[in-house]
DNA sequence: TTTTTTATTGCAATAAGTTACAATAAGAAA
DNA sequence: TTTCTTATTGTAACTTATTGCAATAAAAAA
């Protein structure tokens, strides 16, 4: 897999970097977890394993793993931030009635994508953006 | 013209909301303004005006226009939220090296939501987007 | 105009996030 | 293994953002 804990090591050492216990801790947390954590989340979870991590240290770090690629963050409603292991990219449709969740196949953006860096001259580099709608379900109760 | 102080007036008056001088404060520091701004040059701003502003209010009147639709809200680079009037819908590419901002139609968007909305049942609600990339001009220094 | 209603604001306490700098420890060198 | 270098972390102070509740004032009613 190319997001296991020894990807992690492997990555970390070949660019030069520490591997640190708190690297490995955050990276950790969001392993187990799979899904998106904001950073107060993976803060608690990771202070409930052993060698207390401090907050500057926590979003530090999830800045590093993003910066390396190791991580993705999205801009999820209202200004959170939502961070998850960097798998296949993806993006997500979120129902603003009900919180459910949508996962979108980069290809159905990509066409978008490259459209976009024709027209304009600009490369896009990693988006991994959070669409606002609503559910079918909730479409219903709305009207 | 649709972002005018007078229809901020209309707007609120007639969903039975009250028009206070915090509202029109710092609906006016966007009207002049005319680009994003983001929460805490917005309170700098209004500050400089008389009657002075608690940051509670500022945020919670920031939703509120937004939640009315006389404010729209994007997610820029890094978590920063930035605030600017509804005005026509649109979209933007930022260049994450020198900061330059592209508009970006929200016709050249139109499409691909219609799909997303066709293929998954969701209906897309005011997406205000900002898309990462790097401009034609930092392409070349950058390799 | 004066009174009444209650949406909206300010206050005070708290939580979340950032910064600068000294202390620590990961990994390289001896 | 021990020493050395410096990337990384923790500490402390600060800034930004959120929350609950009492005080205020916008707009309706009298
Ligand atoms: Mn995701
Ligand atoms: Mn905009
Ligand atoms: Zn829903
Ligand atoms: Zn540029």
């Amino acid at each position: 897999m190319t997001c296991s804990p020894a990807h992690l090591a492997e990555q970390i050492r070949a660019k030069g970097f520490r591997l640190t216990p708190q690297r490995m801790a955050i990276f950790n947390v969001l392993h187990e977890s799979g899904g998106h954590l904001v950073r107060t989340e993976i803060y608690e979870r990771v202070q409930a394993l052993a060698p207390v991590l401090t907050e500057p240290t926590v979003y530090r770090t999830l800045d590093f793993l993003v910066e390396n690629e190791l991580v993705r963050v999205t801009h999820a409603g209202n200004g959170r931030l939502e961070y998850e292991l960097a798998r296949h990219r993806h993006h997500h449709l979120h129902c603003s009635a009900c919180g459910a969740e949508l996962e979108i196949a980069h290809e159905q953006m990509q066409k978008i994508f490259a459209h976009l860096e024709l027209s304009t001259g600009y490369r896009l580099t990693e988006n991994h953006i959070t669409l606002m709608g609503l559910c079918p379900h909730c479409q219903e109760i709305g009207d």
